[in-house]
DNA sequence: TTGTATGCGTTATCAT
DNA sequence: ATGATAACGCATACAA
């Protein structure tokens, strides 16, 4: 007894098939090919061609293969964007608008966290270079070596943002962390502050925290001060944080104590402004104190957060148009610099005396 | 004259091209076959074969092509999420947590905005599907009809958070807003207010929103009470807009103000205490003030906000091995309640009389 | 355990 | 302007 069978068949999972391009091409009666072409490139091929092509494809409900259109054109469409973690809502809101735009000019995004760790983070880019990604986010300077290797090998465009880099050893959209800082310290030196804390982020694996630090310590050695033993600590960004921070900083005798405290971004600060108010400290009569990125509750929290403005949308934004206009050979600027500006709210007063 | 062509020659683009298995299976004098096992399933393959096609991967600087395997294959391993948006950071905690946990799992995402609207969605996600998710997690209830359709079709696995649907009618994970809205309504009611407002987000594309409102409105019918005209205000999720929405609420003489307002999540919440404060009333003393999600900043912010605890972070750890599991073919439970709990602070207090 | 052959669905080359 | 047809790089059914 011989089997017979179809000279075509599934051979693997029976897959809840779906229709594909020649299925489309079969009932319009025309290739494959033209009918690919009727779908992505309307001006190479007839206007009645286009209309039959169009109308199969809605009445077989054709949905393209993304994989098999991206092994055959090499173009997925996609970029990725590996960015510390979304916990902070001032990445969250980078991040909204990169996929806004991209999604503007149809491409996909792909995110993927590094917990601040440039081993996570090469690891994270690895699997999104293996996806195919054609563009690749990034935030800050500080990456694995292997990272750019990879990124150089492979040919994939790449923007780091929120950090300006002098010597333009890569592309960048951002701002100088360290010339803010020092704008920043200046301002409260400027208020006639000289007795300061500094509640910074973790420098290790953070770049910009490690520069606003930097900036802050620039600043005041300018003008021949320094931040005096224990009134600079480190914390992960947070309010509690914050709160802790500000406890540790305003150790010893009161009169001793900063009149200033900077802090690496706003979430710190507001932790500060709450212990302060806790400790019995008024804000800014006792005790001033500052921020950094400005988010949406800085300008509402009382007594309003004076705090160092970063475009944290407009840089998300701009490396979706920076990566797309590389991908699609427009010209693209290799260097972009966003402005940062000081906003001045209650949170700081000139010191007493 | 005859041209002589090699039998094989790049086609299309040069492309800087990379090496590829079959490079990897020659410098390991093995076939492509054999290779591709060694790397995917290396038990099904002899020990030093393993080594051998590992090594010689390393040496080549191997990296797989997605597209290719993921068209051979039928697997992208990449789920999709479309949110609303990322700039509420009680989402962007979920894609966080998401994220991270399909990261472990080996699965990478891909994320989109809908803005609130269902069509916008609607594209979005389809969108997603071309690109070849194999699972699509989604907030709320209420979609466009087009999207499920286009899910059974393609056999995708989704979810539906920040909802319990009783009629298990889709997959969800989630917690009742309705019934979590009694319950904070309820607690004020207990209190003894009896003049409330609430200051609830856009109904319109969003369920949950529209499910917390009706869900004040029920606790208060029960106990004979209602929200009074001009007391129920509709703002969208932000704290410049609770400070608008308070000022509506409580406009009108003094002694038939609300003692009570309700808002449709922290932010608004958070907006709603600042601009009373700005209007000279004292919260909790003069006006009781509860949120819905629980923010970072809700525990801080003085006097501490009284809100309906949502555990954002774990429906998005959740989503992602329901999704997985369900693609895997593991067990995977269809409907998933996660507890939401009323965290009381400082913020309310029984009306004075 | 390993190799051989084929097909995944699409785009692009070439000829018409 | 349209049609054949060969890749794209990989994973799998099947034979050995």
């Amino acid at each position: 007894m011989t089997m017979e069978r179809g000279t075509k068949r599934k051979r693997f999972q029976e897959s809840a098939q779906s229709v594909k391009l020649s299925d489309v091409a079969a009932l319009a009666g025309v290739s494959p090919a033209t009918a690919s072409r009727a779908l992505n490139t309307p001006d190479k091929v007839g206007a009645d061609m286009r209309e039959r092509v169009r109308a199969a494809a809605v009445k077989l409900g054709y949905v393209p293969d993304a994989a098999a259109r991206a092994l055959a054109s090499r173009r997925s469409r996609t970029i990725g964007a590996v960015v510390p973690t979304l916990d902070n809502p001032i990445f969250a809101t980078g991040v909204q608008r990169l996929e806004s735009r991209l999604n503007e000019r149809g491409y996909a995004l792909v995110v993927a966290g590094s917990d601040y760790r440039v081993d996570k983070e090469l690891r994270q880019a690895t699997n999104l270079l293996e996806r195919g990604i054609e563009g690749l986010m990034l935030m800050g300077t500080e990456h694995h070596p292997s990272l750019y290797v990879l990124l150089e090998t492979r040919g994939v465009p790449h923007v780091n943002t929120w950090v300006d880099e002098g010597d333009a050893a890569h592309p960048c959209i951002g701002f100088d962390n360290v010339e803010a800082a020092v704008r920043l310290t200046d301002y409260l030196l400027d208020l006639g502050h000289a007795r300061f804390a500094m509640i910074a982020g973790i420098a290790e694996g953070n770049d910009r925290a490690a520069a606003r630090a930097v900036g802050v310590r620039e600043a005041l050695a300018r003008r021949g001060l320094r931040l005096d033993d224990g009134r600079l600590i480190e914390e992960p960004y947070g309010v509690r944080e914050g709160r802790d921070g500000l406890r540790a900083v305003m150790a010893g005798p009161p009169e001793e104590r900063p009149t200033a405290v900077i802090c690496g971004n706003d979430l710190l600060a507001f932790g500060a402004i709450f212990e302060a108010a806790a400790m019995g400290l008024d804000v800014p009569g006792d005790l001033s104190v500052v921020g950094f990125d400005d988010t949406e509750l800085s300008s509402h929290i009382p007594p309003g957060l004076t705090t160092m403005h970063v475009p944290s949308g407009e840089m998300g934004a701009l490396a979706a148009d920076y990566l797309v206009n590389r991908i699609e050979g427009k010209p693209a600027r290799h260097r972009t610099r966003v402005e940062v500006r000081l906003v001045v709210r209650g949170s700081t007063a000139p010191p007493r005396g």
